[in-house]
DNA sequence: CTGTTAGCGCCTTCAG
DNA sequence: CTGAAGGCGCTAACAG
């Protein structure tokens, strides 16, 4: 049905090796009158090469593939302009496959990934707690044979990728509430299951501990903006009486999160920051368009994709490194002073 | 080096054909017994389809490709979900590209999936004003073999697609806004050399002057946050004084400008809505957690990208449905009665 | 420098 | 029902 090399070359006149060499970066160049035959021939003709045919032929498709768990959360899809960005114009195709937040679903995806034989696998899904088995596996075999695999968030003993010292920005972030005075603080962990949801409840946790402070409620449900939503009606469904004279500081394991918090604390007729603080984590774009403007920790998201996809073109060595997110103060968590 | 079809076929102790006859959906089907050692074989050896290979052989790649202009924006990241959501477990894989609106890099993208024989091609990026001629051309060629297109936006002549009807939606949306109460509008029209920024201000415009509304000021500028915010300071910046006495209404033909647009308001230090009332267009999740809530005019973006997902898949014939909005009037076009 | 010729991995008639 | 063989479109030695 389409144009192939073949047509292109009977049309020019030269044989299928020539054409191919002028029409594809080869080493050997063809002379210049008849690179210009065959490149007309194939303009007149609209050839295209076919990539599953030069894939085949060659040892690299030059696809990467990239698996996140919602491709509309903002987190997720600055992180993904991000890769895209770092491909940048090397002619890389990018594969997307969205999880949902099912394990299956993310090994499906790897599975198809592996199929379509893409030179390297960004994964920025959901890293469960357990290192599911079967997707380990597999990145080995994918790794044996040639695959890269970059993993964004939770590192993998194997791989490299962009570590995110989620645990550390926590203990950060921790501290900064704590010297801006904070002192009730409580958690919406969100997924026990994730480990990115654990690090960074934990993170936050040990140091109220090492600083002393008094025990906080830890909320769990899902690692989303409605699972946040009802965690935050469940505390406020539950809270002590004696609870509400004092401003609260609740830290949100993502922004998102923190965003169906806040709906959560608004529709009960409570104000933030004034009745209750609200902190997320990540600093998605989303944040620059709410009010009142959210405290998180600044994580580099488009970076983090942009970093990912440069380390997925220079081919090289399984490089790591590790992201520290920087607090951010903002007025989510001001300070309400006057409050008893 | 990765596992072939031919090795599970030695190990299993088969003819290749065999082995493909069970491995893959063939209407033959082999011995139970036979087929459970081909299985097993492949379990064992870690086989995975090349799917390169089974592209050429067969016809058609299970591949799709979607082109939009910048994936972390929540309008077209909320269509890619869509579009994910309508490719369901199809086992069809999607190749995303963004083209920043840059003509030429939608040109590039549509090659690259050419070259890919992607099954279909959505496009839901930047439909110029003047119909690239160079697209065209090549979305002819395109069909030509055998290659199906799907819009979303702008319709285009020998493609099927989701349309939204633009003119209409704005022309309702200033409706409203006009029973409710308002008189004053400015427009804040983005950029002129697109199709769906110009529909949309035409639309508003038109119903205005049709209602036998006073002139009001158009500004054109970038189809972007930051377009939006630039236009609306430039419109601060000129406004007369007795304009600031009577509440004016801004529509922004999206709501990411809008968002823009409200900065832009806030950092004057007006309010939204007292001092200037926002309007936006397409409804993206982001306004959710927006305060003061944003009136716009809604449309479907979740499902419009599952619609051109299912289209894509019912292979059938080129489908065309238009998509009307529907208005929201919200909190940011609350009117400011006691003004004068 | 150009042309010829094997494959790349898999599907699919066509025989057996 | 199973096996053998040609071909999908292109690349990359190897000759000429």
């Amino acid at each position: 049905m389409a144009i192939r090399l073949t047509d292109v070359a009977n049309e020019a006149g030269v044989s299928l090796a020539t054409a191919s060499r002028v029409l594809n970066g080869s080493a050997r160049k063809p002379a210049a009158e008849i690179s210009d035959k065959v490149r007309a021939a194939a303009e007149k003709l609209g050839y295209f090469p076919n990539a599953q045919a030069q894939a085949l032929a060659r040892a690299s498709t030059k696809l990467i593939g990239l698996v996140v768990r919602d491709i509309a959360d903002p987190y997720f899809s600055t992180i993904a302009r991000g890769v895209q960005r770092g491909l940048g114009d090397s002619g890389t195709q990018l594969l997307l496959a969205s999880t949902d937040s099912e394990p299956e679903r993310e090994i499906e995806a790897v599975r198809a990934f592996m199929s379509q034989r893409t030179d390297a696998i960004i994964l920025s899904g959901s890293r469960g707690q357990s290192e599911d088995d079967g997707l380990l596996k597999l990145i080995e075999n994918y790794q044996e044979n040639g695959g890269q695999v970059v993993v964004i968030g939770q590192p993998l003993a194997s791989t490299g990728g962009i570590q995110v010292d989620n645990e550390t920005t926590s203990e950060n972030l921790a501290g900064e509430l704590i010297r801006a005075g904070h002192r009730k603080f409580v958690v919406l962990a969100g997924d026990e299951n994730l480990l990115t949801s654990r690090h960074r409840a934990q993170g936050f946790l040990s140091k109220l501990k090492r600083t002393g402070l008094a025990a906080v409620d830890v909320f769990h449900g899902a690692f989303s903006r409605e699972g946040a939503y009802m965690a935050m009606s469940d505390y406020l469904r539950v809270r002590k009486p004696e609870e509400a004279d004092q401003q609260v500081c609740v830290f949100c394991v993502s922004d998102v999160m923190a965003l169906g918090a806040i709906r959560a604390v608004r529709e009960s007729g409570l104000r933030v920051p004034e009745d209750i603080a609200v902190v997320g984590f990540d600093d998605i774009p989303t944040l620059e368009d709410v009010t009142p403007s959210i405290s998180t920790a600044r994580l580099p998201l488009e970076e983090i994709g942009r970093w990912a996809g440069e380390m997925v073109l220079s081919h090289g060595d399984a490089r790591k490194m590790v992201v520290t997110g920087t607090p951010v103060l903002r007025d989510s968590s001001r300070l309400h002073s006057d409050n008893r």
